[in-house]
DNA sequence: TACTGGATTCACT
DNA sequence: GTGAATCCAGTAA
């Protein structure tokens, strides 16, 4: 099972973010099924809306690992993509303690250190075959001019949640 | 140097 | 449904 090349995420971050659905994250040796995830693309509220030093990564960079603080408390785990600025923030996995964004960085020790890598290191991303179940998406955010972001659900995610 | 608020979660009511 | 926890990057001064 080959991991998926950088260039994958060289593509239009909401293609990225509805195509990992139903992919493996291999963090360390440990893989698990990506079964939420949002692509966030020219969003003028987040954090691609100026280039500073945080937010480099999403402008110069595509495959590479994003890792943020957010509330002081919780990390969330993106991967660059485009030749644009953008990044698709994972956001579940089909795991226990792996239902969040926050949680899951807290159950595979994902902190700032993991910030700036390139895939192919402690992170993969896998492709075993299986057709992703796309369940639902849905377009996120209350301004239609400024938030551009879109969650994508796996089939099974979808249901017993929300 | 000081202030502000967030790509969340959890414990409440 | 509401609000607190907690800290750092971004911004303004």
């Amino acid at each position: 099972m080959e991991p998926l090349g950088r260039e994958f995420f060289r593509q239009d971050t909401v293609k990225v973010a509805k195509a990992l659905i139903g992919k493996l994250l291999e963090v360390d040796r440990i893989r698990m099924r990506i079964v939420e995830t949002e692509a966030y693309k020219d969003d003028q509220a987040s954090h691609a809306r100026t280039y500073t030093e945080r937010s480099r990564l999403m402008f110069e960079t595509y495959g590479h690992i994003y890792v943020y603080l957010v509330y002081g408390m919780y990390h969330c785990l993106n991967i660059t993509t485009d030749e644009g600025p953008g990044a698709v923030l994972i956001r579940a996995l089909d795991g226990e303690g792996c239902d969040g964004p926050g949680k899951l960085c807290r159950k595979l020790d994902i902190t700032l250190k993991d910030n700036g890598q390139p895939l192919g290191r402690r992170f993969r991303i896998l492709d075993d075959g299986q057709e992703p179940e796309i369940g639902t998406s849905e377009r996120i955010g209350i301004r239609k001019d400024t938030h551009l972001r879109w969650r994508f659900y796996s089939k099974e995610r979808q249901h017993p949640h929300r």
